[in-house]
RNA sequence: GCGGGCGUGGCGGAAUUGGCAGACGCGCCGGACUCAAAAUCCGGUUCUGGCGACAGAGUGUCGGUUCGACCCCGACCGCCCGCACCA
C-alpha cells in the first residue's frame, strides 16, 4: 500500500488517515491556544525562547525551511514538555529587492506581491503543524514594525552610533543604484550589464567598529555557538597589533607633508625599499591632478572593478609618483613613493611601506619593478653572510640583521623596540588595528524602511521628530524608469524642515534589509508595543535560548544582531548584550540531479528511477543521466516541493524523515525511498496502537512475567535514551531509538498470543504505547495526538499538555550485562551476568566460557584487566 | 596560501568519549500470506575461508602510546566548507 494507492481494500488493516487527522489536531491546538504565551508571563515555569531565522517571503517554502522549522519545533515542543514556558514566534523578513523586481517585471506592487507571498507561505507553514504563537506574527514591511525601527535609528543617532560620510561604492549607471560587491560580475552590473563605476557617495553608517573589541572578546563566552562561526566572526573583526608611523616627504606636495602607514612588522623597517599608497588615497588623487599618466593609471584601477576573481587574477601593478620619503630611523635615506593596485584604502591607513624580503606581495611588486630586496630577518640556521631571498619572502621568526640598533634581537623583541624608538622620536606609535568596517546601511531602493531624516539647505540633516513617525512609504510609486522610485516621486520627498520650516527634502535612501533582521528577535517579545521593545518583556525573554538557522548567516546577520543588541542596551532598550545564547547551524538539504540527453535539467518528478540504477524521463522514456547529489537549487531543478510532499505523505512523515537520516548540522540527502520509509513507520505505529486490546486495568499488576518486565525495561531505557538524544540535538539517534522501541513493541505483540493475562503484558504494552506516543510528539505531533487519543487519552488532555515521560531508574539499569572476554585484546567470547558482580566471580565465569577456555589452554595468565560490567582482558604468556 | 571540519558495510549513519565496531534506517537476498500482485509480516545481509562451531582481516594510509585505539599522539593522502593582496 502506498499513499498514492486507492482506498484500502476490505481486508487491509486500518490505515492512519493523516489527511483528516493533521488538520483536526491543528485545530485542536489552535482552539486551546496551546502555544500562546504572554509578553511578561507571571508563570512559575522557567522561560525558554526558541527562534528559527525568519524567512524571506518568496512565495513558497523550500526544504531548507522544512528542516529549519522542524528542528526548531522539536526543541520548542520538547522544552514545553519539560516544563518550560516556551516563546516560539514566526514572522517575515519582508523588505527586499525581489519585490521590486516583481514590480518591474510583472507590474505587481511590491506590497501586494509581498502580502500574497506571506499568505501562501503562512498556509504552508501551518500545514507543518508547528507549535508557533501566531499572535506574535509580524512582517518587517508593516509600518508598525519599520516605524519602530525608525525610532530606534533616531535613538542610535542621538547616542552617536550613526554617522553620515562619503564612501566609495559600486555604482550602476544604467540602473542608477549602488550595487553590493557580489552583484558586480566581471566589473559589470548583474542586472543591467553596464560597466560599474566606483563613486563616492554620502551614505549612512552605523558605527559597529566602536564595538569591535567587545564583539571579539564576547565570542569566548558564546560556548553554545559552533566553533567555526566564532572563528569566522573573529577573523571578520580582524584584530591586529602593529604600529602607525609617519614618513616625511622629501619635498611637500601642497598640504601633504607626510604619509601615514600602518604595519604589523615594524621590525622590518630597515628592509624597506619603497612606499605605496592605494589608488583611492588622497595623495594619489593629488598626484594625478597634475600628472596625466598617473591619472590614467588610476582610471585603469577603477575599471578593474571589485569582483574577487578580478582582484585575485590581477598582477601587482604600480605607478612611480616621483615623490620620495625619508626613512624614520635614517633621515639620509629616501625611498620612492608608488601608487599600487594591491594596497587597500579600506584597511589600515591606505598606505604601506614595502619590505620585499619579508612580505610576498611586496616581493612580487619589487621583482616587477626592479626594486631592491634586502633581508633583515635571518631564518634560524641561515648564515648572515650568504642569506638571500629567492621565490618566497620569509615571514617566519628569526634574528634581526642589517638593522642598526635592532641587530641581534629576535623579531618579536625588535617590534617592541622599533615601536619604542618611533614613539621616542615622535614619528609613530603602537596601535591595534581592526579589519571590521563601519556598516553602510543606505540603499537607493523603494522597498525598504525609509531613513527618517530630512535634508534642509539651511539646517543640514534634521532628524524627523518623533511625533511625525513613522515615515511611511508612499504607495503610489512607479517602476517605469531606472533608479529609486522614492527619488522621482512627485511629492513625497518634499517636506518642510522640522527645524526652520523652510523647504526641505526627505532622505530617499532606505535601510539595508539586514537592519530589519538585526532586532526582530527583540520585537517578538512584545510585538504590539508602542515602542521598539517593551523593556519588561525583553528583560523576561531575552536572550534567545536557542537560535537555529543556516550557516550562510554566520557572519553578517549574526554580527549585526550582536551589534544591535549592544547598541540597544546602550540606548536603554535592552538589558542584555548578547542576543543568542545558543546557536545551531543546520546543514543543507541535497538531492540527486537529473539531466536529459539534450542537456535539459529535469525535476525529480519528471524522472523515473529504475531498480537497476538507471533513470528515464517519464514523458518520453528517454534515458536520463543521474548527476551529483548537491544542494537543491532551481537552476539544477533538483528541488522537491514541500507542499507536494506534505499533501502526499503528511507533515509528520516529512518532519520525521528530515530528522531521521543525518545529524542536523550535516547536509542531508532527500530521497524518495527515505520519505516512503518514514511514511511506512507512521503506519506501523498506528497499527501497533490499533492492535492493542482495550485499555488494561489501571493499577500496575503485582506480578509481571518476563516478557512484560522486558518490555517495561525497554520502555524506560527508551525514555532515557530519547531524552539524552534530544538534549544533544542528536535527533537522528532519537529516531533510531524509537525505531528500536517500535520493534520491541511488535515483539511483545507476538508474544501476547502465547502469554496469559496474569503476566501483565497487556499492561506493559499500554504503558509502552502511551510512552511512545509522547516520545514521538516533538517530531510527529499529529500522530502522537492521534495515538494518544486512541489509547484513551489522559482525562481529555492532549499530548501537548502533558509533561515529558520520566524514566524509572530502577528499570533503566540492565538485568544482566554482557561482558566481553578478551585474550590479548582479542574478543574470544562473552559472559552474561547480573551487573555489579565482584571481580573474582566475573573472572571465574570468563575463564569458564568454553571458547575462552580453549584459547587459554596451556598458557599462563600474566595479567588480567577487569573493567566492571564491560570487559575482561587476559594477557598471557607462552 | 590561511583557518575550520570530515574520511566507518552497497548507501545515510551509530558507538555510553579508551572497553563486544557496524545500532537504526535505506537498499538487496530469502521466506510467509495471496490465484497473482501490491501492501504487510518473518529471517538474513562488513569482507575472506569453512556445511558448521570457528578462524583471519577490517573504521583513508603509515607509524606510535596502551592490557586494549574509530576514539589519544606524529607524519602523510583525499574530500568538503569558510576566508583571502588585511600590510
Amino acid at each position: 500500500m502506498s499513499p498514492a494507492a486507492d482506498q484500502p481494500t476490505r481486508n487491509d488493516p486500518p490505515a492512519y488517515d493523516f489527511r483528516s487527522a493533521e488538520p483536526r489536531w491543528q485545530r485542536a491546538w489552535a482552539e486551546r491556544d496551546c502555544f500562546a504565551v504572554g509578553d511578561t508571563p507571571s508563570d512559575a515555569r522557567p522561560k525558554y525562547y526558541v527562534l528559527e531565522m525568519f524567512p524571506y517571503p518568496s512565495g513558497k517554502i523550500h526544504m531548507g525551511h522544512v528542516r529549519n522549522y522542524t528542528l526548531g519545533d522539536v526543541v520548542a515542543r520538547y522544552k514545553r514538555a519539560r516544563g518550560f514556558c516556551v516563546l516560539h514566534p514566526m514572522g517575515w523578513d519582508a523588505f527586499g529587492l525581489p519585490a521590486e523586481n516583481a514590480a518591474r517585471e510583472r507590474g505587481i506592487h511590491p506590497a501586494k506581491w509581498t502580502a500574497d507571498n506571506i499568505a501562501a507561505m503562512r498556509a504552508e507553514l501551518q500545514r507543518m503543524g508547528l507549535s508557533l504563537d501566531w499572535r506574535r506574527e509580524f512582517a518587517t514591511c508593516e509600518p508598525a514594525y519599520y516605524g519602530q525601527q525608525q525610532k530606534l535609528f533616531l535613538d542610535l543617532l542621538r547616542a552617536g552610533l550613526v554617522e553620515r560620510r562619503e564612501s566609495w561604492v559600486n555604482w550602476d549607471p544604467v540602473d542608477q543604484t549602488v550595487l553590493a560587491n557580489e552583484q558586480v560580475i566581471d566589473g559589470r552590473g548583474w542586472r543591467s550589464g553596464a560597466l560599474v563605476e566606483k563613486r563616492s557617495l554620502a551614505q549612512w553608517f552605523l558605527r559597529i567598529t566602536r564595538y569591535a573589541p567587545e564583539l571579539l572578546a564576547a565570542l569566548d563566552h558564546l560556548d553554545r555557538w559552533p566553533e567555526r562561526v566564532r572563528v569566522m566572526q573573529a577573523k571578520w573583526i580582524g584584530r591586529s597589533e602593529g604600529a602607525r608611523l609617519r614618513f616625511a616627504l622629501e619635498t611637500r606636495l601642497d598640504d601633504h607633508a607626510e604619509i601615514e602607514v600602518y604595519t604589523t612588522r615594524p621590525d622590518t623597517l630597515f628592509g624597506m625599499s619603497f612606499l605605496a599608497v592605494a589608488p583611492e588615497h588622497p595623495l594619489a588623487a593629488r598626484v594625478a591632478s597634475r600628472d596625466p599618466e598617473a591619472a590614467a593609471f588610476l582610471a585603469e584601477c577603477r575599471r578593474m572593478g571589485t569582483s574577487e576573481a578580478t582582484i585575485e587574477a590581477a598582477a601587482k601593478r604600480g605607478y612611480d609618483t616621483g615623490l620620495r620619503v625619508r626613512h624614520p630611523f635614517r633621515p639620509e635615506a629616501t625611498y620612492p613613493v608608488w601608487i599600487a593596485n594591491f594596497v587597500l584604502m579600506e584597511y589600515g591607513t591606505g598606505a604601506i611601506f614595502g619590505c620585499p624580503a619579508h612580505d610576498q606581495r611586496d616581493l612580487e611588486f619589487a621583482r616587477t619593478y626592479g626594486l631592491p630586496v634586502r633581508p633583515v630577518v635571518l631564518p634560524p640556521g641561515e648564515d648572515a653572510g650568504h642569506y638571500t631571498v629567492r621565490e618566497r619572502a620569509y615571514d617566519g621568526p628569526g634574528r634581526v640583521i642589517n638593522s642598526e640598533f635592532l641587530d641581534g634581537l629576535e623579531a618579536e623583541a625588535a617590534k617592541t623596540r622599533a615601536i619604542a624608538e618611533l614613539a621616542r622620536r615622535g614619528m609613530g606609535e603602537g596601535v591595534v588595528n581592526w579589519r571590521l568596517r563601519d556598516w553602510g546601511v543606505s540603499r537607493q531602493r523603494y522597498w525598504g524602511c525609509p531613513i527618517p531624516v530630512i535634508h534642509c539647505p539651511a539646517c543640514g540633516v534634521v532628524p524627523v521628530p518623533a511625533a511625525d513617525l513613522p515615515v511611511l512609504l508612499p504607495e503610489d510609486v512607479t517602476f517605469d524608469r531606472p533608479g529609486n522610485p522614492l527619488d522621482h516621486h512627485p511629492t513625497w520627498k518634499h517636506t518642510p524642515c522640522p527645524a526652520c520650516g523652510g523647504a526641505a527634502v526627505r532622505e530617499t535612501d532606505t535601510f539595508d534589509t539586514f537592519v530589519d533582521s538585526s532586532w526582530y528577535f527583540a520585537r517578538f517579545c512584545s510585538p504590539h508595543a508602542a515602542e521598539p521593545v517593551a523593556r519588561a518583556a525583553a528583560d523576561h525573554w531575552l536572550p534567545v535560548d536557542q537560535y537555529i538557522g543556516g550557516i550562510e548567516h554566520a557572519i553578517l546577520h549574526l554580527l549585526y544582531a550582536r551589534f544591535f543588541t549592544r547598541a540597544m542596551a546602550a540606548t536603554g532598550h535592552l538589558a542584555v548584550e548578547e542576543p543568542f545564547a545558543g546557536l545551531f547551524t543546520q546543514g543543507m538539504v541535497t538531492h540527486e540531479s537529473y539531466r536529459a540527453g539534450d542537456g535539459r535539467w529535469l525535476y525529480p518528478e519528471e524522472v523515473e528511477c529504475r531498480p537497476d540504477g538507471t533513470a528515464v524521463e517519464r514523458a518520453n522514456g528517454a534515458s536520463v543521466t543521474v548527476g551529483r547529489v548537491e544542494a537543491m537549487s532551481k537552476s539544477k531543478r533538483n528541488t522537491v516541493d514541500p507542499g507536494a510532499i506534505i499533501a502526499r505523505y503528511g507533515a509528520d512523515t516529512a518532519r520525521w524523515f528530515i530528522l531521521s537520516d543525518n545529524p542536523p548540522e550535516r547536509d542531508m540527502e532527500w530521497t524518495e525511498a527515505g520519505v516512503a520509509g518514514a511514511w511506512r513507520f507512521t503506519q506501523r505505529l498506528f497499527r501497533l496502537a490499533e492492535a492493542l486490546p482495550p485499555a488494561a486495568a489501571e493499577p500496575l499488576p503485582v506480578a509481571l512475567g518476563p516478557a512484560a518486565t522486558a518490555l517495561r525495561r525497554a520502555t524506560h531505557r527508551t525514555i532515557a535514551a530519547v531524552t539524552d538524544a534530544l538534549e544533544g540535538f542528536a535527533f537522528n539517534v532519537a529516531v533510531a531509538r524509537l525505531h528500536e522501541f517500535a520493534n520491541a513493541l511488535a515483539d511483545a505483540e507476538r508474544q501476547q498470543a502465547a502469554a496469559s493475562a496474569a503476566d501483565g503484558l497487556d499492561w506493559a504494552r499500554h504503558e509502552a504505547m502511551q510512552t511512545l506516543a509522547r516520545l514521538i510528539a516533538p517530531m510527529m505531533p499529529h500522530l502522537a495526538e492521534e495515538l494518544h487519543a486512541r489509547l484513551g487519552g489522559a482525562d481529555g488532555r492532549l499530548v501537548v499538555e502533558l509533561p515529558w515521560p520520566e524514566a524509572d531508574p530502577a528499570l533503566t539499569v540492565a538485568e544482566t550485562v554482557t561482558i566481553a572476554v578478551q585474550v590479548m585484546g582479542k574478543l574470544r567470547g562473552t559472559v552474561a551476568l547480573p551487573p555489579g558482580q565482584a571481580e573474582p566471580e566475573v573472572i571465574a565465569a570468563a575463564v569458564a566460557e568454553p571458547n575462552v577456555a580453549r584459547v587459554l589452554a596451556g598458557r599462563r595468565i600474566v595479567k588480567q584487566i577487569y573493567v566492571p560490567d564491560r570487559v575482561v582482558n587476559f594477557v598471557v604468556a607462552g
